[in-house]
DNA sequence: TGTACATCAGTGAACGCGCGTTCACTGATGTAC
DNA sequence: TGTACATCAGTGAACGCGCGTTCACTGATGTAC
């Protein structure tokens, strides 16, 4: 049963695709190799010809998530000048949807108590994924004229995991609502982004 | 080998306060029975004269957390006006020896990724936590006279915790740190509490 | 063009380890008489 | 006051399960000639 050359990485992507959003649900602990196998058609014996360890497999896995991420940040942001990408981008983190899912959410939220636990290789390539991250936004205040963007950045980044961390822990589901709704307010007030100043015009 | 009326009480006690540090250093997975019993002096077939379950212990010893969280809240912040008991109270939980000191530290941080994958038990006596310390802080907030403070409490606090939690990804010691310290002024800036206001006066 | 051989993604059984849980047993102390 | 018995926290061996990993094997397709 031999393949055409495109077919193993193929399905090597397919592989990954599923850990990745497997990890994100279930953490790394209850992701299982036989399950991970299982949802992509094939039995837990082949997992050895695409991957050295169950580790390189959540290595690789996370870094899928966090491209998955970059490209959502891409996809919305695009053209935008920075005003309106650092909203845009804001109102479709700190939000109902991305609390509901979180398998194919922020790896950062899904992830951050279990980074300590892991494996070297996964924590590099976590702490390559919030960099990158922390970069693009710091650019985007850089752009807005914001002194010490790195600082700001990942000051004001916390306070969006956090709200949605929190507001996946919180039962009461009008106050986790209200929580990501008075977040999203006061981290776009932060960065002068208000509602009436952004309908006001483009300029930076 | 019958011991004393308190012996067992006792033992109980200290095998729920190894396991509440380990729970947040390790996480409910990768804790161990047998480890914890063997740091409590113990052989690990005595477990289960103390505990239902592995998950009978997970329970206490997350209750365990929040009760110490709560101590060192009111020991912190007991006779305090509500700005200045916020304020202490912000400063002791946004800062570096929060973040480095996960094993007693907030189990919200500590935890909160984990907690989808546990059982009904845990997710209740980690909500009832949750719900108890955003309830002491929405007391403050009404002291000072802001409106709708079980909201802002709740978004307050998202951004406290997410801020220790960021601060514990980050590579980068001298950013964490930076992050930190802009986080905890922009949250005490939120309340009214910036450090000028502060040394005014003690009215709320 | 046809034949023999090599390749290698995938199969499925088996191994080994960690760990939660069970269980027969121990032996110091409390209680009944 | 002394003796027999009950109690029960703790011991340590064993069990069973989940799961990561290994390995001999398969068989369709590519390549050499």
């Amino acid at each position: 049963m031999r393949y055409s050359e495109a077919h193993k990485s193929e399905t090597h992507r397919r592989i990954v695709g599923i850990a990745s959003r497997a990890l994100r649900e279930k953490g790394p602990e209850r992701l299982a190799v036989a399950e991970i196998m299982r949802a992509a058609g094939l039995t837990h014996g082949g997992f050895y010809a695409h991957f050295r360890s169950k580790d390189a497999l959540l290595a690789e896995a996370i870094r899928g998530a966090f491209e998955g991420l970059k490209r959502n940040l891409h996809r919305l942001t695009d053209g935008l000048p920075p005003r309106h990408a650092l909203a845009t981008f804001i109102d479709f983190y700190v939000s109902a949807a991305h609390r509901d899912n979180r398998g194919q959410g922020c790896p950062i939220v899904a992830l951050n108590s279990d980074l300590p636990r892991q494996s070297k290789n996964f924590r590099a390539a976590f702490d390559a994924g919030v960099s990158q991250l922390l970069e693009t936004l710091a650019q985007w205040i850089a752009g807005r004229g914001f002194a010490e963007p790195e600082k700001l950045a990942a000051s004001i980044f916390s306070a969006m995991a956090g709200a949605v961390a929190l507001s996946r822990t919180v039962s009461d589901k009008g106050l986790s609502d209200e929580l990501l709704a008075s977040a999203r307010e006061n981290i776009k007030a932060r960065l002068g982004l208000n509602d009436a100043a952004l309908s006001e015009g483009v300029a930076p």
